[in-house]
DNA sequence: ATTAGCACTCGGACGGCAAGAGTGCTAACA
DNA sequence: TGTTAGCACTCTTGCCGTCCGAGTGCTAAT
């Protein structure tokens, strides 16, 4: 464990790098910060420091910039904090922006991470709930004239999903309505999963004289909870890392950026973290993939009914605002806990 | 009119210039290309060419590169070849890789600009029709338990939009069926902007023992057919753009990117080009808007049923490529075309 | 244990210099 | 008269040496 005031001259340094992202030494942080003692006696301190393995040198006769070591001691100090310092007026703000939203989950997801990144500044992401476990609460058949039949399935999270079985069967609305009657019975309370594993036409013996028409749309239903049990990736303000100085070199910029845009990559390495209520941070090389050594990711889970059911997260330079940016994303991911909740009453 | 030689020059120089950005001289244009004259004498016509505006030169003693007026001359030509050099394998590939889309247009739409982007590695981007004109065809409200009534909303073109009518008013299946009723009759063949015009409570006094439950859901039927109506504009590959070596210097690209993301402004610069069937291209300082001067924007248009509705297009330097990228844009937007007409059959 | 002082080390900015690519002009040529 | 060879001149780019400032590490004094 580190005295204090080795910990006091490393926080100073990590503060400093994180806002200018230039290696500091003995008598600029003297300068900077009121640490009681004179430069030298910081030399020393520092040189302890880069023993224990919390700071590194740019070259031999640089000054000092903090190390993964340090960024994770940092953090989990930060984290230890239980009620984070809320800043009302931030509070406020986020949610008058998230306040404007449709009740459509999809959507209510996408936006919060278009906000978050104009928010930080930062590049966001967020993933969609795996829905594998949701039920289905009702599904619909109507016919639409001469286009064939719009089947619509609404979830008891709120998720709406239609999709159009074109057929050029003969069919009523009433006979329809017979149908979808039957689905509702069959489907009630079945989460997707099962769903899937059961969809045949063997189960639906009772109304088999429509058979040939429900040949095809079987197969729409199939498509559709596929695509309702996929996760979905979205990120917003890939642009703004262009801002931060590590990414000034356009090759750095394209390698992160490419690796933004490799969602089963970026879904993979987010979903490993834990599925725990609560902050998790991924600091430089803890990450396994290697080429991306000097970014770090911040995820906030959102829950549904207290179910911890989607993430969301900003990822950086491993030189990122952690302070601020937990903060923020802690209120975040509240308040779009609770407007899923609102949506799901 | 440039006398045959000169005209040759020209091109030799535009080519040379898409392909690698550099100024090129007098000298290796004569290795590059066989001109069957020697340098001094395209020394010369190059001379000739700078005075009529078609070169510009980066300093006094450099190689020359084309001008907007160049590119301008070099388009046009390309433009009056009537139908273009269909490349068939690139025509079964487009043809191949949209195949496998739904039949959602907005989907498709969206889907388009990112296919775009990445055949071509350009930026693209993608405007959604306006609706103004579309009729309703067919407007249902579906009972959900315990969370409202679902609206279901379709077009003559395919699209089919819902929203969530949340209300604790006791409505049975039946009398939602014959309020829908009621709207279909009201709304047939109606369009959208006339349906804006009229909605009101007073349009529906023969159902006036519903008042009640008519307040909100007139409201949520404006909001979605506003939607409906607004224009959407999507943009893919943005990060393609850092590619091109004039984009290299970081503060370029930003704001480069800074004028993708103002979808306004662009909407406005690609609606301004004719609507004509076609391919329309905007060269440089051509373009109002004065901040990206080096930029050009190739649209062409898609149709449903014939009728032009909406644009898609590629963004790049004013060296792009034209020679490709026009034929690209013309065989996708006729497929694009030709997938929503299937869509509306 | 702390601090002042000093020698030493790098990176970055600046200036000069040579090489390379290009131009424009002139004079000779077919 | 159009074409070409030759030459002087220009400008960019990369390279090299130098200088300066910010930093370190060590030693000796407090």
């Amino acid at each position: 464990m580190l005295d204090e005031r080795k910990q006091k001259v490393l926080y100073a340094i990590i503060k400093s790098y994180i806002e200018s992202a230039e290696p500091i030494g003995s008598r600029t942080l003297t300068k900077k910060y009121q640490l009681g003692v004179s430069s030298a006696t910081i030399r020393n301190e520092m040189s302890d420091l880069e023993d224990l393995g919390y700071l590194m040198k740019t070259h031999s006769s640089s000054g000092r910039i903090p190390s993964d070591k340090a960024y994770r001691l940092y953090v989990d100090e930060l984290l230890k904090i239980e009620t984070p310092l809320v800043d009302q007026k931030e509070n406020e703000e986020i949610k008058e922006v998230l306040s404007n939203e449709s009740w459509d989950m999809d959507e209510i997801i996408q936006n919060s991470a278009k906000i978050l990144s104009a928010l930080t500044k930062y590049t966001s992401i967020a993933a969609t709930p795996k829905l594998k476990n949701s039920r289905i609460k009702n599904i619909q058949l109507i016919e639409i004239y001469s286009m064939g039949v719009l089947v619509v399935i609404v979830c008891n999270n709120g998720i709406i999903k239609n999709s159009i079985y074109r057929c050029d069967l003969d069919i009523t609305q009433d006979e329809l309505n017979i149908i979808s009657n039957y689905f509702n019975k069959v489907f009630k309370d079945r989460t997707m999963d099962e769903i899937l594993n059961i969809l045949s036409l063997e189960q639906f013996k009772e109304i088999y004289k429509y058979r040939d028409f429900l040949k095809g749309l079987v197969d729409v239903i199939q498509n559709s909870i596929e695509e309702l049990v996929e996760i979905e990736l979205y990120s917003e303000g890939l642009m703004n890392i262009l801002n931060f100085p590590e990414f000034k070199d356009v090759e750095k910029a394209k390698s992160f950026i490419s690796f933004i845009e490799d969602k089963d990559l970026l879904l993979n390495i987010i979903q490993n973290t834990s599925m725990s209520k609560g902050i998790d941070i991924i600091i430089g090389q803890e990450n396994v993939y290697s080429p991306l050594k000097d970014i770090s990711i911040i995820t906030a889970t959102y829950t549904l009914s207290g179910r911890t059911i989607g993430k969301v997260g900003l990822i950086g330079p491993t030189r990122m605002d952690y302070l601020n940016l937990i903060r923020t994303l802690q209120i975040f991911s509240s308040h779009v806990s609770n407007i899923l909740d609102l949506g799901d009453k």
